[in-house]
RNA sequence: GGGCCGUUAGCUUAGUUGGUAGAGCAGGGGACUCUUAAUCCCAAGGUCGAAGGUUCGAAUCCUUCACGGCCCA
């Protein structure tokens, strides 16, 4: 939306009265206003008045002006604060001929400052009747329609001010995000947790199958790659002696977006030494727990599903889930091969809806993100997955094609992913070497060779249980949000 | 990448088998001392997403493009 597209007459009606209070003398834009009070303040301590009664005292509240109701020598304006909505009572009588007057010239959208009584109208709406107001803000520009509010998705995701102006739910959604982000971080920090910070721009990018964004540095004359995940680095932190670590950030992938993707999106990795993933499974959904309370309670609706958020988490195989969904036992001798894999999707009737991958491990992903994940809206630890699919994670000690991984899934997606770390420095430069070839075979999600890393892990490793979860799709699930742009400020969109 | 749907005033939208755009809110002028989607009267506001095409005539039909949403990959 650009300039040219604003009706002249509109915008040139504020900047007239912008002139014209100028001109009276007042100050358009002042810095401050002193001795404000929230309105959330007032409601807590005014809500309780009777009808028709008046509070002793002076307040001063300041905000934006929402709407406006002219009744002749009263008027009524709405005014609203990061806190809450207030109404104005504005009489000639309090405020006198020449300030009342002035205050009609305000347009909606302009922000005031005012000062006056607190009242509750016989109505029994809470509000301040002015004795004094002054201009602290013009709007050049006129906010979107009172009644049906914002609702161009497009509009609201470029210009998001205008929907956390207009649309109170939309501007909670942030709010309870913030808040999710705040009890995640007590809850580690209580645990002995300390929060780390490693490198955005990496000479290799690790840790995730994705591919990157790359950049350039033009001093050093080398391309950087955005991170796609923090876990290298945090295993070195824990070879390093920090036993406890996590770090909240940004990471970057560069693939589509969709209701559950954006290029850039918020990733909670932990990771703690001398603990397996059985141990990381509870800590997860206690996790989940904090983060849940912080915003509501352990059970919360989610496109249309009542979820119970509640310990412990149904724990299963993922060879139990696809055998429960499909009929078909990937563990078992004959489907030990990818071909063998693939007659038993056909013999099922099922290639139409699960595309054949050209390896084991690719095809039992792809099994199960069609006839599984869907389905898992209750929280579900799926544990043990496919070995090729999962380099930086300890082999099961009764079937070494097989980790010991598990992922947790919520409202259908998957949230949160975790191993008993790998700290086998020789079995991880198999894996990495694994990766190489899959790269080489045309995978362009696979990994890359690490030598510093191996480096580092040669120096001795503890066991350990590392976690990554993603935040955006946590905070969807407790704000009921359906697209992660609902929880995203400035989401990535096209163009 | 594919399918479907959408794009009309600042916002929310109507628009018939094709006859040259209508409303509500916001904004402007006026009335009104308890309104809260206030009400009432008056006037104004549009390159109908863009470009081509068909037609005497296109918001409407066709093509391409742009942007968005949903579903699929």
């Amino acid at each position: 939306m650009a300039d040219d597209e604003q009706p002249a007459g509109a915008a040139d009606e504020r900047r007239r009265k912008l002139a014209r209070l100028r001109e009276r003398g007042d100050v358009a834009f002042p810095t401050r206003f002193d001795e404000r009070e929230e309105i959330a303040t007032l409601h807590e301590r005014f809500d309780g008045l009777e009808a028709g009664a008046e509070a002793p005292g002076a307040h001063r509240v300041a905000g934006r002006v929402m709407s406006r109701r002219e009744h002749g020598k009263l008027a009524f304006l709405t005014i609203k604060d990061g806190s809450g909505h207030l109404q104005l009572f504005a009489s000639l009588e309090a405020l006198g001929a020449e300030a009342y007057e002035r205050l009609l010239d305000v347009d909606i959208g302009d922000f005031v400052g005012a000062e006056g009584t607190v009242l509750k109208t016989r109505r029994g709406e809470l509000s301040l009747r002015p004795t004094a107001w002054q201009f602290l803000s013009k709007a050049l520009r006129p906010l979107p329609e009172k009644f049906h509010g914002l609702t161009d998705v497009e509009t609201r995701y470029r210009r998001r001010y205008l929907d956390t102006i207009v649309n109170d739910s939309s501007r909670a959604v942030f709010v309870k995000r913030a808040r999710i982000i705040a009890a995640i971080r007590d809850f580690l920090d209580e645990r002995g947790f300390v929060e780390v910070e490693t490198p955005i721009l990496q000479p290799l990018y690790g840790g995730a199958m994705a591919r990157p964004f790359v950049t350039h540095h033009n001093e050093l004359k080398r391309d950087l790659y955005l991170r796609i995940a923090v876990e290298l680095y945090l295993k070195r932190c824990i070879i390093g002696g920090l036993d406890r670590v996590y770090e909240i950030g940004r990471n970057f992938r560069n693939e589509g977006v969709s209701f559950k993707h954006n290029p850039e999106f918020t990733m909670l990795e932990t990771y703690e030494a001398y603990v397996d993933y059985n141990y990381v499974m509870t800590m997860v959904e206690a996790l989940v727990g904090t983060a849940a309370l912080a915003v509501g309670g352990l059970t919360t609706s989610f496109r249309g599903h009542e979820i119970d958020l509640r310990p412990p988490w149904p724990r299963i195989t993922m060879r139990q889930a696809i055998l429960d969904a499909t009929g078909i036992d990937i563990a078992a001798a004959e489907l030990r091969e990818v071909s063998g894999l693939h007659n038993a999707i056909k013999a099922r009737g099922l290639e139409a809806t699960v595309p054949l991958e050209p390896t084991w491990g690719m095809q039992v992903d792809e099994l199960f993100s069609v006839t599984v994940e869907p389905h898992l809206i209750q929280p579900v630890f799926i544990t043990e997955y496919p070995l090729e699919l999962s380099p930086f994670a300890k082999k099961t000690p009764h079937d070494p094609r097989f980790v010991e991984r598990f992922e947790g899934f919520i409202g259908g997606m998957e949230s949160s992913n975790a191993f008993s770390e790998l700290n086998d420095a020789d079995d991880q430069r198999e894996r990495f070497v694994a990766q190489l070839a899959a790269f080489a075979a045309g995978d362009e999600e696979a990994h890359q060779l690490d030598e510093d890393f191996l480096e580092a892990m040669e120096h001795g490793m503890p066991p350990t249980g590392g976690m990554g979860m993603g935040i955006d799709r946590l905070i969807m699930v407790l704000t009921d949000s359906a697209s992660i742009r609902d929880v995203i400020l400035f989401p990535q969109l096209r163009g």
